[in-house]
DNA sequence: GGTCATTTAGTTGTGCACAATTAAATCGTG
DNA sequence: CACGATTTAATTGTGCACAACTAAATGACC
């Protein structure tokens, strides 16, 4: 065995950088949903919920697979989601009358009034990241390319 | 002041602008998530377990109060995950004899061992997200400078 | 028309994040 | 020493992410 020498390998220090790398964008992805957690108490809606209404909002009425399109999520994440904005009344789900397999989500009017409220969310988001518009679109569009280049490696390692 | 147009309210705008970057920030933290997946998957490790053990093969054993300051995470989420990698065998948990309060976190043999298996990992996740070294510094940069706007902001709005 | 593959939701099980609470040990102050 | 405040883990409960599987409806092909 080698003496634990005070420089570094080169690995070791990969090992440091892939830490600080994967550990800020996870650590950015836990601050902002800290946010929003905030911000949307008073509507009364998570994180992933709030996504799933801004899709309605914005594309109305969905079936939960192109719902799921939207958000890249699996019925096994949006079945109960939906299930819980349907307690808390803002959605509603009916089979399909012309594709029984497909269900259709619906806003409620209690949903579509919900819209509303939460105009003022986005405004105050951008405020809590002291980014400016252009910054944020800049940040964005790294982010996007980061994930598309991700996706593909991902599925390019699963076929291994 | 003008009707509601079929140019949507500058409100609307900002909620699909508002949809747009939280959503990229998501999936993006959730692709990172899924590369990791894959790659980890032959080490027998989630990605938050990856992070426990890349700041114990840093910074050596410590107790779950400073291991949960390195990773901002609360013994909520530790505790269970801990308990996991123990009976993994990768680490020993002790009521520390000095403060019987605290609970060290030791690396076991086999523990230390798996950093050598690890050592390819950053390779090829930086590989994966097809930047560069210095693209990714910079975006971790702006990572965390968000981050740190964030975390200000979150504790700002809980005072309201 | 009957059979098989595909599509679509839902269910189950595992693991993480976090708030709220509990329990035990320690520390500070009189 | 005694008492109250603080520190530290653990537990409980809720919700999200995702893999694997099930079930039901649909569509395609012979």
């Amino acid at each position: 065995m080698t003496a634990t020498t005070p420089t570094p390998s080169p690995e070791a220090e990969w090992l440091r950088l892939d830490r600080q790398i994967c550990f800020s964008l996870h650590a950015a992805s836990r601050a902002f949903n800290s946010v929003y957690r905030v911000i949307l108490k008073d509507l009364g809606l998570t994180y992933p919920q709030y996504l799933v209404m801004l899709v309605l909002w914005e594309q109305g009425d969905l079936p939960v697979k192109k719902l799921g399109e939207h958000l890249r999520l699996d019925s096994g994440t949006l079945s109960p989601l939906l299930k819980r904005l349907e307690a808390a009344g803002l959605v509603h789900r009916e089979r399909s009358a012309r594709d029984e397999r497909s269900v259709e989500v619906r806003l409620t009017q209690q949903g579509a009034a919900l819209k509303e409220r939460a105009l003022e969310v986005p405004r105050r988001i951008v405020s809590a990241t002291g980014f400016d518009v252009d910054e944020i679109r800049d940040l964005k569009a790294r982010l996007d390319q980061l994930t598309g280049t991700l996706d593909a490696a991902a599925s390019e390692e699963g076929t291994n």
